[in-house]
DNA sequence: GCCAACCATATTGTGCACAATCTAATGACG
DNA sequence: CGTCATTAGATTGTGCACAATATGGTTGGC
């Protein structure tokens, strides 16, 4: 009855060999960063942050990383639960939520950057094959946004 | 302020660009997904489903797919509300529950088949490099999870 | 000045992921 | 035959993702 569909076949799908990686990694960085008191989508969005240390509104760190609101906006209240940023309405635009680091938020970056060079360590290949595959995800991402976006004129 | 730290950049990260290509792979897939009435973790659990066409217990799908039962069970539920699959007692052992395939579930592969290529297409790389994504991407997942269960001796 | 688009965020609801715990069944062993 | 560690699933609780919608703020056209 297992008529071979090769199409079909899980191990020549690339969706899950992306789906079964990420989770993978989602998972190594789980108690690295539990140690920090963190999750990975808090820890990517502290990732962001650390890179201006300038308050930013919610669609600013939404466009970095792909996320919408509605899972920003419970994230980043869980953030300042935490006492690692602030959430502040922008009195210049008033639509607007400027999330800006606390002094806590700004010093957890210390112990945050040793986390990436444990983890690449278990990936099991070398800094070239990690840019190259970088690359081509990047590549991948924009690729399937833009087809996503484009919607499905025939 | 922001004094630079690389290892700590969005764009430097694997696990990001992993996260965010498995994410835009997901959100693509949606719609094709959404005419079978499948999501995509569904959609897995049928390729699984599909290569074999015998029952299956949780666990082998789990297995398959990196994935527990507090996961799959109402994952299952739901295809089985849907008329594709059943779940039933293994009457030889009582703590398994075997996974089939209905008649519905065997002939919605016929309409899934050409979801993969449409796409193929929309990845944007040729099917050499997806080749070598696939094989570099299971490599790491295995490197990650030989990593992750060995756990953190010193 | 008013209002109709538009914009940024919040809310709601569904469906994963996954850790932790629970329940029931199995099978090894005394 | 009992008991007890092991196993397979189910359940519970937290935290994403994301679609759809709601809310409130802004702005340009008139």
């Amino acid at each position: 009855m297992a008529d071979r569909v090769p199409q079909l076949e899980l191990g020549n799908q690339l969706c899950f060999a992306l789906y079964a990686a990420s989770r993978a990694a989602t998972r190594a960085y789980g108690p690295e960063l539990a140690e920090l008191g963190l999750t990975y989508p808090q820890y990517l969005a502290m990732l962001v942050l650390w890179e201006t240390s300038e308050p930013l509104t919610v669609g600013d760190i939404g466009a970095r990383l792909h996320l919408d609101s509605g899972t920003l906006t419970p994230l980043l209240k869980r953030l300042e639960d935490l006492g690692l940023a602030t959430r502040t309405r922008d009195r210049a635009d008033e639509r607007r939520v400027l999330v800006a680091l606390t002094e806590q938020g700004r010093e957890l970056r210390t112990r945050a950057a040793e986390v990436p060079l444990r983890l690449f360590q278990r990936y099991g290949i070398d800094l070239a094959t990690a840019r190259e595959l970088v690359r081509d995800l990047t590549r991948i991402t924009e690729s399937l946004q833009a087809s996503t976006r484009g919607g499905a004129e025939a």
